[in-house]
DNA sequence: CGGAATTTTGAACGCCCTCAATCCACGTGG
DNA sequence: CCACGTGGATTGAGGGCGTTCAAAATTCCG
Protein backbone atom coordinates (compact mmCIF):
# COMPACT_ATOMS: atom_id res chain seq x y z
CA UNK A 1 0.00 0.00 0.00
CA UNK A 2 1.28 3.49 -1.13
CA UNK A 3 0.19 6.71 1.10
CA UNK A 4 -1.84 9.08 -0.80
CA UNK A 5 0.47 12.06 -2.42
CA UNK A 6 -0.78 15.29 -1.12
CA UNK A 7 -0.01 17.38 1.76
CA UNK A 8 1.99 15.47 4.19
CA UNK A 9 0.87 15.20 7.98
CA UNK A 10 3.64 17.50 9.42
CA UNK A 11 3.00 21.10 8.17
CA UNK A 12 -0.89 20.60 9.12
CA UNK A 13 0.09 19.80 12.77
CA UNK A 14 1.93 22.93 12.64
CA UNK A 15 -0.67 25.11 10.91
CA UNK A 16 -2.58 27.06 14.62
CA UNK A 17 1.25 28.10 15.34
CA UNK A 18 1.03 30.24 11.73
CA UNK A 19 1.37 34.11 12.20
CA UNK A 20 0.49 36.31 9.12
CA UNK A 21 3.27 38.62 7.98
CA UNK A 22 2.32 42.45 8.67
CA UNK A 23 3.71 44.19 6.04
CA UNK A 24 2.54 42.25 3.20
CA UNK A 25 2.24 43.25 -0.50
CA UNK A 26 -0.44 43.67 -2.58
CA UNK A 27 -0.25 39.95 -3.66
CA UNK A 28 -1.97 37.98 -0.42
CA UNK A 29 1.22 36.74 1.26
CA UNK A 30 1.62 33.24 2.35
CA UNK A 31 1.34 31.97 6.08
CA UNK A 32 4.46 31.62 7.54
CA UNK A 33 5.59 29.50 10.48
CA UNK A 34 8.27 31.15 12.19
CA UNK A 35 8.82 28.24 14.75
CA UNK A 36 12.08 26.09 13.62
CA UNK A 37 11.04 22.75 12.09
CA UNK A 38 13.19 19.85 13.40
CA UNK A 39 15.80 18.48 11.24
CA UNK A 40 16.62 15.47 13.42
CA UNK A 41 12.70 14.40 13.40
CA UNK A 42 11.66 15.65 10.07
CA UNK A 43 10.30 12.75 7.50
CA UNK A 44 12.02 13.89 4.80
CA UNK A 45 15.88 13.76 6.46
CA UNK A 46 17.49 10.85 4.33
CA UNK A 47 16.74 12.93 0.90
CA UNK A 48 17.02 16.72 1.70
CA UNK A 49 19.62 19.26 2.87
CA UNK A 50 21.03 17.27 5.59
CA UNK A 51 21.20 13.94 4.41
CA UNK A 52 24.50 13.58 4.78
CA UNK A 53 25.05 14.69 8.55
CA UNK A 54 25.34 11.44 10.67
CA UNK A 55 22.90 11.39 14.16
CA UNK A 56 25.68 13.07 16.40
CA UNK A 57 25.98 16.64 14.70
CA UNK A 58 22.45 16.50 13.29
CA UNK A 59 21.53 18.59 16.30
CA UNK A 60 23.72 21.30 14.82
CA UNK A 61 22.07 21.20 11.88
CA UNK A 62 18.82 22.88 12.92
CA UNK A 63 20.39 26.30 13.04
CA UNK A 64 20.78 25.64 9.29
CA UNK A 65 16.81 25.97 8.78
CA UNK A 66 15.88 29.40 9.92
CA UNK A 67 11.72 28.69 9.74
CA UNK A 68 9.51 27.04 7.46
CA UNK A 69 6.36 28.46 5.18
CA UNK A 70 3.21 27.43 3.47
CA UNK A 71 2.80 28.43 0.20
CA UNK A 72 -0.40 27.83 -1.46
CA UNK A 73 -1.10 26.92 -5.17
CA UNK A 74 -0.38 29.44 -7.72
CA UNK A 75 1.39 31.20 -5.09
CA UNK A 76 5.12 32.71 -5.56
CA UNK A 77 7.65 31.44 -3.70
CA UNK A 78 10.28 33.84 -5.33
CA UNK A 79 9.64 35.84 -8.52
CA UNK A 80 12.05 36.62 -11.04
CA UNK A 81 14.34 38.87 -10.12
CA UNK A 82 14.42 39.08 -6.38
CA UNK A 83 17.16 39.04 -4.13
CA UNK A 84 18.74 35.66 -3.38
CA UNK A 85 19.39 35.57 0.30
CA UNK A 86 17.64 31.67 1.00
CA UNK A 87 17.14 29.04 -0.50
CA UNK A 88 14.51 26.93 -0.01
CA UNK A 89 13.59 23.29 0.38
CA UNK A 90 10.42 21.56 0.01
CA UNK A 91 8.76 20.26 2.57
CA UNK A 92 5.63 18.85 0.82
CA UNK A 93 3.62 19.78 -2.54
CA UNK A 94 5.63 20.71 -5.65
CA UNK A 95 6.42 23.50 -7.66
CA UNK A 96 7.07 24.46 -11.12
CA UNK A 97 9.69 27.15 -12.08
CA UNK A 98 9.16 29.32 -14.43
CA UNK A 99 11.74 32.22 -16.58
CA UNK A 100 10.53 35.47 -17.54
CA UNK A 101 9.56 34.07 -20.66
CA UNK A 102 7.29 31.87 -19.48
CA UNK A 103 9.45 28.97 -20.16
CA UNK A 104 8.46 26.02 -17.52
CA UNK A 105 11.97 24.88 -16.45
CA UNK A 106 11.57 21.92 -14.22
CA UNK A 107 9.11 20.68 -11.69
CA UNK A 108 9.71 19.80 -8.06
CA UNK A 109 8.71 17.72 -5.46
CA UNK A 110 9.39 17.12 -1.22
CA UNK A 111 12.88 17.12 -0.64
CA UNK A 112 14.07 18.93 -3.84
CA UNK A 113 15.93 22.27 -3.14
CA UNK A 114 14.96 25.55 -5.30
CA UNK A 115 17.15 28.83 -6.09
CA UNK A 116 20.48 26.76 -6.87
CA UNK A 117 20.45 29.27 -10.27
CA UNK A 118 20.45 32.19 -7.88
CA UNK A 119 23.74 31.74 -6.07
CA UNK A 120 25.79 33.64 -9.14
CA UNK A 121 23.97 36.77 -9.93
CA UNK A 122 22.45 37.78 -6.49
CA UNK A 123 18.85 37.49 -7.73
CA UNK A 124 16.55 34.49 -9.11
CA UNK A 125 16.66 33.57 -12.20
CA UNK A 126 13.15 32.23 -12.56
CA UNK A 127 9.88 32.20 -10.22
CA UNK A 128 9.11 29.42 -7.98
CA UNK A 129 5.11 29.12 -8.13
CA UNK A 130 3.38 25.99 -5.97
CA UNK A 131 1.34 23.70 -8.34
CA UNK A 132 -0.44 22.84 -4.79
CA UNK A 133 -0.55 23.82 -1.04
CA UNK A 134 2.87 23.26 -0.45
CA UNK A 135 5.09 23.53 2.54
CA UNK A 136 9.24 24.70 2.44
CA UNK A 137 12.11 25.28 4.40
CA UNK A 138 14.05 28.51 4.09
CA UNK A 139 17.84 28.15 4.26
CA UNK A 140 19.41 31.27 4.66
CA UNK A 141 22.21 31.19 2.43
CA UNK A 142 25.13 32.91 4.37
CA UNK A 143 24.45 30.53 6.92
CA UNK A 144 24.77 27.34 4.51
CA UNK A 145 28.14 28.49 3.72
CA UNK A 146 29.26 29.13 6.76
CA UNK A 147 28.18 25.81 8.01
CA UNK A 148 30.03 24.49 4.46
CA UNK A 149 33.28 25.72 5.84
CA UNK A 150 32.07 23.72 9.37
CA UNK A 151 31.27 20.71 8.10
CA UNK A 152 33.16 18.82 5.81
CA UNK A 153 30.25 16.44 4.69
CA UNK A 154 27.73 19.28 4.70
CA UNK A 155 30.16 21.01 2.22
CA UNK A 156 30.55 18.06 0.34
CA UNK A 157 26.79 17.34 0.28
CA UNK A 158 25.83 21.11 -1.03
CA UNK A 159 28.64 19.89 -3.91
CA UNK A 160 26.93 17.01 -5.20
CA UNK A 161 23.74 18.72 -4.54
CA UNK A 162 24.60 21.90 -7.65
CA UNK A 163 26.05 19.73 -9.24
CA UNK A 164 23.38 17.25 -9.24
CA UNK A 165 21.28 20.26 -10.42
CA UNK A 166 23.68 20.45 -13.25
CA UNK A 167 23.25 16.91 -14.33
CA UNK A 168 19.54 17.26 -14.60
CA UNK A 169 20.02 20.08 -16.97
CA UNK A 170 22.70 18.37 -18.92
CA UNK A 171 20.00 15.12 -19.25
CA UNK A 172 17.19 17.77 -20.01
CA UNK A 173 18.92 19.83 -22.70
CA UNK A 174 19.96 16.02 -23.63
CA UNK A 175 16.21 15.18 -24.27
CA UNK A 176 15.09 18.27 -25.81
CA UNK A 177 17.43 17.57 -28.62
CA UNK A 178 16.70 15.28 -31.18
CA UNK A 179 14.09 13.36 -29.81
CA UNK A 180 10.28 12.84 -31.04
CA UNK A 181 7.69 14.46 -28.70
CA UNK A 182 6.88 10.67 -27.95
CA UNK A 183 9.92 10.19 -26.60
CA UNK A 184 10.07 13.83 -24.30
CA UNK A 185 6.79 12.95 -23.24
CA UNK A 186 7.55 8.84 -22.34
CA UNK A 187 10.44 10.41 -20.67
CA UNK A 188 8.51 12.65 -18.97
CA UNK A 189 6.38 10.25 -17.13
CA UNK A 190 8.92 7.99 -16.58
CA UNK A 191 11.48 10.81 -14.54
CA UNK A 192 7.70 11.56 -12.67
CA UNK A 193 6.87 8.00 -11.93
CA UNK A 194 10.87 7.09 -10.73
CA UNK A 195 10.53 10.25 -8.37
CA UNK A 196 7.32 9.59 -6.65
CA UNK A 197 8.45 5.97 -5.99
CA UNK A 198 11.60 7.00 -4.76
CA UNK A 199 9.12 8.95 -2.07
CA UNK A 200 6.92 6.17 -0.92
CA UNK A 201 4.12 6.53 -3.36
CA UNK A 202 3.35 4.65 -6.14
CA UNK A 203 5.36 4.43 -9.52
CA UNK A 204 2.09 3.16 -11.40
CA UNK A 205 -0.65 5.43 -10.81
CA UNK A 206 -0.50 9.23 -9.50
CA UNK A 207 -1.80 12.90 -9.80
CA UNK A 208 -0.21 14.99 -12.68
CA UNK A 209 0.09 18.49 -10.38
CA UNK A 210 0.88 20.68 -13.58
CA UNK A 211 -1.01 21.55 -16.74
CA UNK A 212 -0.50 20.09 -20.22
CA UNK A 213 0.54 23.56 -20.84
CA UNK A 214 3.22 23.50 -18.44
CA UNK A 215 4.25 19.93 -19.20
CA UNK A 216 4.69 20.89 -23.38
CA UNK A 217 6.66 24.03 -22.08
CA UNK A 218 8.77 21.90 -20.22
CA UNK A 219 9.54 19.29 -22.91
CA UNK A 220 9.65 22.30 -25.87
CA UNK A 221 6.16 20.87 -27.24
CA UNK A 222 2.82 22.51 -27.56
CA UNK A 223 -0.35 21.66 -25.26
CA UNK A 224 -1.68 20.01 -27.98
CA UNK A 225 1.02 17.68 -28.65
CA UNK A 226 1.42 16.44 -25.18
CA UNK A 227 -2.45 15.81 -25.58
CA UNK A 228 -2.68 13.84 -28.27
CA UNK A 229 0.93 11.99 -27.54
CA UNK A 230 -1.21 10.88 -24.20
CA UNK A 231 -4.30 10.11 -26.20
CA UNK A 232 -2.02 7.71 -28.63
CA UNK A 233 -0.56 5.89 -25.68
CA UNK A 234 -4.00 5.52 -24.59
CA UNK A 235 -5.23 3.81 -27.24
CA UNK A 236 -2.29 1.93 -27.39
CA UNK A 237 -2.92 0.37 -23.80
CA UNK A 238 0.07 1.98 -22.21
CA UNK A 239 -1.45 4.26 -20.13
CA UNK A 240 -4.98 5.04 -18.72
CA UNK A 241 -5.72 9.39 -18.52
CA UNK A 242 -8.50 11.39 -17.16
CA UNK A 243 -7.89 14.25 -16.78
CA UNK A 244 -5.17 15.29 -14.25
CA UNK A 245 -5.11 11.15 -12.91
CA UNK A 246 -2.50 8.95 -15.02
CA UNK A 247 -2.15 5.39 -14.56
CA UNK A 248 1.07 3.78 -15.98
CA UNK A 249 0.10 0.29 -17.28
CA UNK A 250 3.66 -0.40 -18.92
CA UNK A 251 6.30 0.64 -17.33
CA UNK A 252 8.66 -1.56 -19.40
CA UNK A 253 6.84 -0.13 -23.01
CA UNK A 254 7.17 3.62 -21.91
CA UNK A 255 10.94 3.02 -20.98
CA UNK A 256 11.74 1.42 -24.11
CA UNK A 257 9.04 4.58 -25.99
CA UNK A 258 11.82 6.92 -24.17
CA UNK A 259 14.72 6.26 -25.95
CA UNK B 1 43.67 46.07 -32.44
CA UNK B 2 42.84 42.56 -31.15
CA UNK B 3 44.73 39.50 -30.48
CA UNK B 4 44.79 37.13 -32.61
CA UNK B 5 42.95 34.16 -31.59
CA UNK B 6 45.00 30.82 -31.04
CA UNK B 7 47.20 29.08 -29.09
CA UNK B 8 48.58 31.49 -25.85
CA UNK B 9 52.20 32.87 -25.43
CA UNK B 10 52.29 30.98 -22.39
CA UNK B 11 52.20 27.89 -22.82
CA UNK B 12 54.29 28.07 -25.79
CA UNK B 13 57.24 29.70 -23.91
CA UNK B 14 56.61 26.16 -21.49
CA UNK B 15 56.83 23.65 -23.71
CA UNK B 16 60.73 22.98 -23.37
CA UNK B 17 59.77 21.92 -19.55
CA UNK B 18 57.05 19.46 -21.18
CA UNK B 19 58.06 15.80 -19.75
CA UNK B 20 56.19 12.67 -21.12
CA UNK B 21 54.20 10.63 -19.30
CA UNK B 22 55.92 7.10 -19.24
CA UNK B 23 52.99 5.22 -18.45
CA UNK B 24 50.77 6.09 -21.62
CA UNK B 25 47.91 4.23 -22.29
CA UNK B 26 47.07 3.11 -26.08
CA UNK B 27 45.85 6.05 -27.13
CA UNK B 28 48.78 8.83 -27.55
CA UNK B 29 48.99 10.37 -24.08
CA UNK B 30 48.90 14.17 -24.36
CA UNK B 31 52.07 16.22 -23.02
CA UNK B 32 52.03 17.17 -19.26
CA UNK B 33 53.62 20.01 -17.88
CA UNK B 34 54.50 18.87 -14.13
CA UNK B 35 55.71 22.45 -13.37
CA UNK B 36 53.07 23.84 -11.06
CA UNK B 37 51.99 26.94 -13.04
CA UNK B 38 51.76 30.60 -11.28
CA UNK B 39 48.35 31.74 -10.71
CA UNK B 40 49.68 35.04 -9.57
CA UNK B 41 51.65 35.30 -13.10
CA UNK B 42 48.59 33.83 -15.20
CA UNK B 43 46.89 36.31 -17.59
CA UNK B 44 43.61 34.32 -16.72
CA UNK B 45 43.80 34.97 -13.31
CA UNK B 46 40.55 37.60 -14.08
CA UNK B 47 38.04 35.19 -15.27
CA UNK B 48 39.05 31.97 -13.80
CA UNK B 49 38.88 29.96 -10.70
CA UNK B 50 41.20 32.21 -8.73
CA UNK B 51 39.55 35.76 -9.52
CA UNK B 52 38.45 35.88 -6.00
CA UNK B 53 41.75 36.05 -4.49
CA UNK B 54 43.49 39.42 -3.66
CA UNK B 55 46.98 40.01 -4.27
CA UNK B 56 47.91 38.81 -0.18
CA UNK B 57 46.71 35.84 -0.36
CA UNK B 58 47.06 34.49 -4.25
CA UNK B 59 50.50 33.02 -3.19
CA UNK B 60 48.44 30.07 -1.25
CA UNK B 61 46.18 29.50 -4.53
CA UNK B 62 48.91 28.00 -5.85
CA UNK B 63 48.70 24.63 -4.10
CA UNK B 64 45.13 24.34 -5.85
CA UNK B 65 47.17 23.60 -9.36
CA UNK B 66 48.87 20.73 -9.62
CA UNK B 67 50.00 20.53 -12.81
CA UNK B 68 48.95 21.74 -16.14
CA UNK B 69 48.52 19.69 -19.39
CA UNK B 70 47.97 19.61 -23.23
CA UNK B 71 45.95 18.37 -25.03
CA UNK B 72 46.05 18.49 -29.30
CA UNK B 73 43.25 18.65 -31.07
CA UNK B 74 40.84 15.58 -31.16
CA UNK B 75 41.92 14.72 -27.62
CA UNK B 76 40.19 14.17 -24.45
CA UNK B 77 40.79 15.53 -21.51
CA UNK B 78 38.45 13.05 -19.77
CA UNK B 79 35.71 10.56 -20.97
CA UNK B 80 32.04 9.22 -19.95
CA UNK B 81 32.60 7.33 -17.33
CA UNK B 82 36.54 7.89 -15.79
CA UNK B 83 36.60 8.39 -12.19
CA UNK B 84 36.26 11.87 -11.22
CA UNK B 85 38.92 13.58 -8.92
CA UNK B 86 39.51 16.67 -10.87
CA UNK B 87 38.21 19.97 -12.50
CA UNK B 88 40.20 21.30 -15.19
CA UNK B 89 40.14 24.97 -15.69
CA UNK B 90 40.95 25.97 -19.82
CA UNK B 91 43.92 27.92 -20.01
CA UNK B 92 44.14 28.35 -23.88
CA UNK B 93 42.44 26.49 -26.66
CA UNK B 94 38.70 25.24 -26.90
CA UNK B 95 36.94 22.42 -25.75
CA UNK B 96 33.61 20.93 -26.53
CA UNK B 97 31.69 18.43 -23.98
CA UNK B 98 29.82 15.54 -25.69
CA UNK B 99 27.27 13.16 -24.12
CA UNK B 100 27.22 8.82 -24.61
CA UNK B 101 24.91 9.51 -27.43
CA UNK B 102 26.87 12.13 -29.62
CA UNK B 103 24.99 14.94 -27.84
CA UNK B 104 27.41 18.05 -27.78
CA UNK B 105 26.33 19.87 -23.89
CA UNK B 106 28.88 23.08 -24.07
CA UNK B 107 31.88 24.60 -25.72
CA UNK B 108 34.00 26.10 -23.67
CA UNK B 109 36.77 29.05 -23.79
CA UNK B 110 39.97 30.10 -22.28
CA UNK B 111 39.28 30.70 -18.11
CA UNK B 112 36.57 28.35 -18.06
CA UNK B 113 36.34 25.28 -16.50
CA UNK B 114 35.58 21.70 -17.00
CA UNK B 115 34.17 19.03 -14.93
CA UNK B 116 31.67 20.87 -12.81
CA UNK B 117 28.72 18.06 -13.44
CA UNK B 118 30.93 15.04 -12.36
CA UNK B 119 31.14 16.02 -8.76
CA UNK B 120 27.59 14.48 -7.86
CA UNK B 121 28.08 11.01 -9.41
CA UNK B 122 32.12 10.81 -8.76
CA UNK B 123 32.36 9.85 -12.44
CA UNK B 124 32.00 12.16 -15.50
CA UNK B 125 29.03 12.28 -17.36
CA UNK B 126 30.41 13.70 -20.49
CA UNK B 127 33.67 13.89 -22.52
CA UNK B 128 35.86 16.63 -22.75
CA UNK B 129 37.45 17.08 -26.44
CA UNK B 130 39.83 19.39 -27.45
CA UNK B 131 38.49 21.65 -30.34
CA UNK B 132 42.31 22.68 -31.09
CA UNK B 133 45.35 22.11 -29.11
CA UNK B 134 44.83 23.47 -25.78
CA UNK B 135 46.32 23.70 -22.26
CA UNK B 136 44.44 23.18 -19.02
CA UNK B 137 45.20 23.73 -15.02
CA UNK B 138 44.21 20.69 -13.34
CA UNK B 139 42.74 21.35 -9.83
CA UNK B 140 42.04 18.33 -7.61
CA UNK B 141 39.12 18.83 -6.54
CA UNK B 142 40.00 17.39 -2.74
CA UNK B 143 42.76 20.22 -2.68
CA UNK B 144 39.66 22.82 -3.98
CA UNK B 145 37.06 21.49 -0.83
CA UNK B 146 39.79 21.83 1.01
CA UNK B 147 40.53 25.22 0.35
CA UNK B 148 37.59 26.35 0.21
CA UNK B 149 36.64 25.67 3.94
CA UNK B 150 39.68 28.10 4.41
CA UNK B 151 39.14 30.85 2.04
CA UNK B 152 35.90 32.18 2.50
CA UNK B 153 36.32 34.30 -0.90
CA UNK B 154 37.14 31.36 -2.93
CA UNK B 155 34.24 29.03 -1.22
CA UNK B 156 31.84 32.07 -2.59
CA UNK B 157 33.62 32.02 -6.03
CA UNK B 158 33.55 28.50 -6.88
CA UNK B 159 29.51 28.39 -5.83
CA UNK B 160 28.81 30.96 -8.44
CA UNK B 161 30.92 29.28 -10.68
CA UNK B 162 29.04 26.34 -10.31
CA UNK B 163 25.73 28.49 -10.02
CA UNK B 164 26.44 30.14 -13.31
CA UNK B 165 26.75 26.31 -14.76
CA UNK B 166 23.38 25.89 -13.70
CA UNK B 167 22.22 29.20 -15.33
CA UNK B 168 24.30 28.56 -18.55
CA UNK B 169 22.37 25.16 -19.34
CA UNK B 170 18.93 27.00 -17.79
CA UNK B 171 19.29 29.84 -20.69
CA UNK B 172 20.02 26.74 -22.93
CA UNK B 173 16.90 25.13 -22.26
CA UNK B 174 15.20 27.82 -22.87
CA UNK B 175 16.45 28.68 -26.25
CA UNK B 176 15.54 25.15 -27.33
CA UNK B 177 12.22 25.44 -26.11
CA UNK B 178 9.97 27.14 -28.87
CA UNK B 179 12.76 28.91 -30.71
CA UNK B 180 13.53 28.74 -34.46
CA UNK B 181 16.15 27.65 -36.21
CA UNK B 182 17.15 30.93 -36.95
CA UNK B 183 16.96 32.55 -33.47
CA UNK B 184 19.25 29.14 -32.40
CA UNK B 185 21.54 30.43 -34.39
CA UNK B 186 22.00 33.85 -34.11
CA UNK B 187 21.77 33.72 -29.75
CA UNK B 188 24.73 30.97 -30.67
CA UNK B 189 26.61 33.58 -32.85
CA UNK B 190 25.87 36.05 -30.13
CA UNK B 191 27.32 34.32 -27.47
CA UNK B 192 30.13 33.49 -28.77
CA UNK B 193 30.60 36.70 -29.91
CA UNK B 194 30.55 38.11 -26.67
CA UNK B 195 32.53 35.43 -24.77
CA UNK B 196 35.74 36.67 -27.30
CA UNK B 197 35.09 40.00 -26.48
CA UNK B 198 35.39 39.74 -22.78
CA UNK B 199 38.71 38.12 -24.28
CA UNK B 200 39.86 40.83 -26.08
CA UNK B 201 39.62 39.75 -29.58
CA UNK B 202 37.52 40.99 -31.51
CA UNK B 203 33.63 40.74 -31.22
CA UNK B 204 33.10 40.94 -34.90
CA UNK B 205 35.49 38.75 -36.78
CA UNK B 206 36.56 35.21 -35.46
CA UNK B 207 36.86 31.70 -36.16
CA UNK B 208 34.67 28.98 -35.46
CA UNK B 209 36.57 25.90 -33.95
CA UNK B 210 33.69 23.25 -33.98
CA UNK B 211 32.46 21.48 -37.25
CA UNK B 212 28.54 22.74 -38.45
CA UNK B 213 27.61 19.12 -36.51
CA UNK B 214 28.67 20.45 -33.40
CA UNK B 215 26.46 23.33 -33.90
CA UNK B 216 23.66 21.83 -34.88
CA UNK B 217 23.77 19.03 -31.91
CA UNK B 218 24.60 22.16 -29.60
CA UNK B 219 21.40 23.92 -30.59
CA UNK B 220 19.46 20.76 -31.46
CA UNK B 221 19.03 21.06 -35.27
CA UNK B 222 20.95 19.48 -38.05
CA UNK B 223 23.82 20.56 -39.73
CA UNK B 224 22.39 21.01 -43.00
CA UNK B 225 20.02 23.96 -41.23
CA UNK B 226 22.74 25.44 -39.31
CA UNK B 227 24.38 26.03 -43.35
CA UNK B 228 21.07 26.92 -44.41
CA UNK B 229 20.83 29.64 -41.65
CA UNK B 230 24.39 30.96 -42.11
CA UNK B 231 23.70 31.37 -46.34
CA UNK B 232 20.57 33.13 -45.45
CA UNK B 233 22.15 35.51 -42.79
CA UNK B 234 24.35 36.19 -45.65
CA UNK B 235 22.05 36.76 -48.36
CA UNK B 236 20.89 39.17 -45.83
CA UNK B 237 24.03 41.11 -45.71
CA UNK B 238 24.63 40.44 -41.70
CA UNK B 239 27.04 37.74 -41.65
CA UNK B 240 29.94 36.56 -43.66
CA UNK B 241 31.06 32.96 -43.49
CA UNK B 242 33.81 31.59 -45.88
CA UNK B 243 34.35 28.21 -44.23
CA UNK B 244 35.40 28.69 -40.36
CA UNK B 245 35.87 32.24 -40.77
CA UNK B 246 32.72 34.18 -40.03
CA UNK B 247 32.67 37.97 -39.67
CA UNK B 248 29.54 39.45 -38.33
CA UNK B 249 28.73 42.84 -40.51
CA UNK B 250 25.15 43.85 -37.98
CA UNK B 251 25.58 42.68 -34.09
CA UNK B 252 22.29 44.68 -33.74
CA UNK B 253 20.12 42.85 -36.55
CA UNK B 254 21.53 39.46 -34.59
CA UNK B 255 20.64 40.07 -31.09
CA UNK B 256 17.25 41.13 -32.66
CA UNK B 257 17.00 38.02 -34.45
CA UNK B 258 17.38 36.18 -31.29
CA UNK B 259 14.63 36.84 -29.28
C1' DC C 1 -24.39 24.70 -9.85
C1' DG C 2 -22.37 27.89 -13.15
C1' DG C 3 -18.58 29.82 -15.54
C1' DA C 4 -13.88 29.83 -16.51
C1' DA C 5 -10.00 27.16 -17.35
C1' DT C 6 -8.29 23.18 -19.22
C1' DT C 7 -8.29 19.40 -22.34
C1' DT C 8 -9.38 17.02 -26.45
C1' DT C 9 -9.78 16.49 -31.28
C1' DG C 10 -9.75 17.96 -36.20
C1' DA C 11 -7.75 20.03 -40.44
C1' DA C 12 -4.32 22.59 -42.92
C1' DC C 13 0.10 24.60 -42.99
C1' DG C 14 5.05 25.26 -42.48
C1' DC C 15 9.52 24.51 -40.63
C1' DC C 16 12.88 21.46 -40.24
C1' DC C 17 14.48 16.83 -41.39
C1' DT C 18 15.92 13.31 -44.66
C1' DC C 19 18.22 11.86 -48.56
C1' DA C 20 21.28 12.91 -52.11
C1' DA C 21 24.47 15.24 -55.08
C1' DT C 22 28.03 18.57 -55.47
C1' DC C 23 31.48 21.57 -53.92
C1' DC C 24 35.31 22.99 -51.25
C1' DA C 25 39.48 23.00 -48.17
C1' DC C 26 43.24 20.65 -46.74
C1' DG C 27 46.75 17.34 -46.25
C1' DT C 28 49.22 13.39 -48.43
C1' DG C 29 51.83 11.07 -51.53
C1' DG C 30 53.29 10.26 -56.21
C1' DC D 1 53.61 20.63 -58.48
C1' DC D 2 49.54 18.41 -59.14
C1' DA D 3 46.53 14.42 -58.55
C1' DC D 4 44.04 12.39 -55.30
C1' DG D 5 41.45 11.26 -51.11
C1' DT D 6 38.90 12.60 -47.28
C1' DG D 7 36.14 15.09 -44.18
C1' DG D 8 33.40 19.01 -44.00
C1' DA D 9 30.12 22.33 -46.07
C1' DT D 10 26.66 23.72 -49.28
C1' DT D 11 22.50 23.36 -51.83
C1' DG D 12 18.26 21.15 -53.69
C1' DA D 13 13.88 18.45 -53.58
C1' DG D 14 10.44 16.11 -51.13
C1' DG D 15 8.17 14.46 -47.03
C1' DG D 16 6.85 14.17 -42.11
C1' DC D 17 6.11 15.79 -37.58
C1' DG D 18 4.71 19.21 -34.80
C1' DT D 19 2.46 23.68 -34.99
C1' DT D 20 -1.35 26.75 -35.70
C1' DC D 21 -6.01 27.87 -35.72
C1' DA D 22 -10.47 26.56 -34.40
C1' DA D 23 -14.31 24.39 -32.09
C1' DA D 24 -16.25 21.27 -28.90
C1' DA D 25 -15.99 18.66 -24.65
C1' DT D 26 -14.71 18.16 -20.07
C1' DT D 27 -12.96 19.33 -15.65
C1' DC D 28 -12.15 22.15 -11.99
C1' DC D 29 -13.22 25.35 -8.51
C1' DG D 30 -15.48 29.00 -6.24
Amino acid sequence: MYQEAELGELTRQSVRHITLDAQTNDVPESAVGRFVPHCSSCQLRNCCVAACIDDEHIGQMEHLVSHWRMVYRGEAIFRVGDGFHSLYALRSGSVKTVTDEEHVSGFFMAGETLGLGAISTGEYDCAAIALEDSAVCVIPFATMETLCRQFKPLQQHFHKMLSNEILREARQMALMSGTTAEQRVAAFLIDLSNRLQRRGYSPREFTLRMTRDDIGSYLGVKLETVSRTFSRFRQEGIIRVKGKHIELFDLDGLKSLSN
